[in-house]
DNA sequence: TTTACATACTGTGCGTGACACAGTATGATG
DNA sequence: CATCATACTGTGTCACGCACAGTATGTAAA
C-alpha cells in the first residue's frame, strides 16, 4: 500500500485495491455470456474451469458452480449427471431458450464492443 | 407474451422478459469505463445521456446520475460546478486515480473481447 | 499410513451497482 | 398557465460475483 496504490479499503481482513472491485464488475454479464457460449458443446463445471486456465481466463469455482446452478433454474441450460470413475459430473449444455437469449447478449456485446472502439478512436487496437 | 419469449417473470407491475435482466448484467462493468473513456473530456451527466444517445446507446438517468456520484465519492472523477443560463451544472472528468484504473478496465475488456472473439471463432465479425 | 492434493460438486450469505421511483427547480414553448 | 426540456438530488430493490464452509473420492508422497 504506497502512494502509488489507486483506491484502498478495508474489508473482510485485508487491504483491496479498488480495481478488484471494478475488475468485478466487468466480469458481470460477460461471465455469463462466456459460459452460454462455451455450452454449446456439453462440458461440466470443472471442465470449464480448466479449459478456461488453458486460455488464461481464470473465473473462480465459487462464481462458476452458482452460476450454472441460476442458469439452469432459468432453463437457459439443461444439465444430466453422469458417472466417470466412480465420481458424479454434472453435465451442462444450452437449452434452446438459452440459445435465444444469447444471441441477445451477443448482440449487445458487439454494439458496446462498437461504441468503444469508436471512442478510443483507433488508440487501441481492438 | 407468447410461446415464442424467452423466459417471463412477473415483477414491478409487469411481466420482465428474462433477457431484459440479462441485458442489464451487460451493463455492469461497461458502463464505468464508457463512463471514464468520455470524461477524458470534461463532460455534465445530461450532456452525456445525449451524447451517447446520438451514438444509439441509450443509458438511463437513474443509472449515469448515482454511477457519476459513485465514481466521484471514489476518487475516480473530480467534479465542479458551473452556472450556465442560470442552472447549475456538474462538471466531471476523469481524476489521475481514475485513469489507472482505466487502464486496468481496458486491459480486462481487451482480454475478454479476444476470448470471446476466439470461441467464437470466425462466425461474427468483431 | 496418513497426509495432502486434485477432482467435482453442494449450500448460504454479503456487498455492489443497475435501475426504479420519487422529488426539486429553472427556462422555453404552446 | 400548462407542459415539456433541462439538470440535478435521494432512497430503495434485486441479482450476481465471490467468500466461506462443507462433502466425498481417488491418488501420490512422506
Amino acid at each position: 500500500m504506497t502512494q502509488y496504490d489507486v483506491v484502498i479499503q478495508y474489508r473482510k481482513g485485508r487491504y483491496i485495491i479498488e480495481y478488484e472491485n471494478f475488475a468485478k464488475e466487468m466480469n458481470r454479464g460477460y461471465l455469463q455470456l462466456l459460459v452460454m457460449v462455451l455450452l454449446q458443446e456439453s462440458m461440466y463445471g470443472y471442465q470449464i474451469v480448466r479449459e478456461l486456465e488453458k486460455r488464461n481466463y481464470i473465473i473462480e469455482e465459487n462464481t462458476l458452480y452458482p452460476l450454472l446452478r441460476r442458469l439452469n433454474n432459468k432453463k437457459i441450460l439443461q444439465s444430466n449427471w453422469e458417472i466417470v470413475e466412480g465420481k458424479p459430473r454434472k453435465y451442462y449444455q444450452i437449452s434452446e431458450d438459452g440459445k435465444k437469449v444469447l444471441e441477445k447478449l451477443i448482440d449487445i456485446w458487439l454494439r458496446q464492443n462498437q461504441l468503444l472502439k469508436n471512442l478510443l478512436g483507433g488508440s487501441k487496437d481492438v
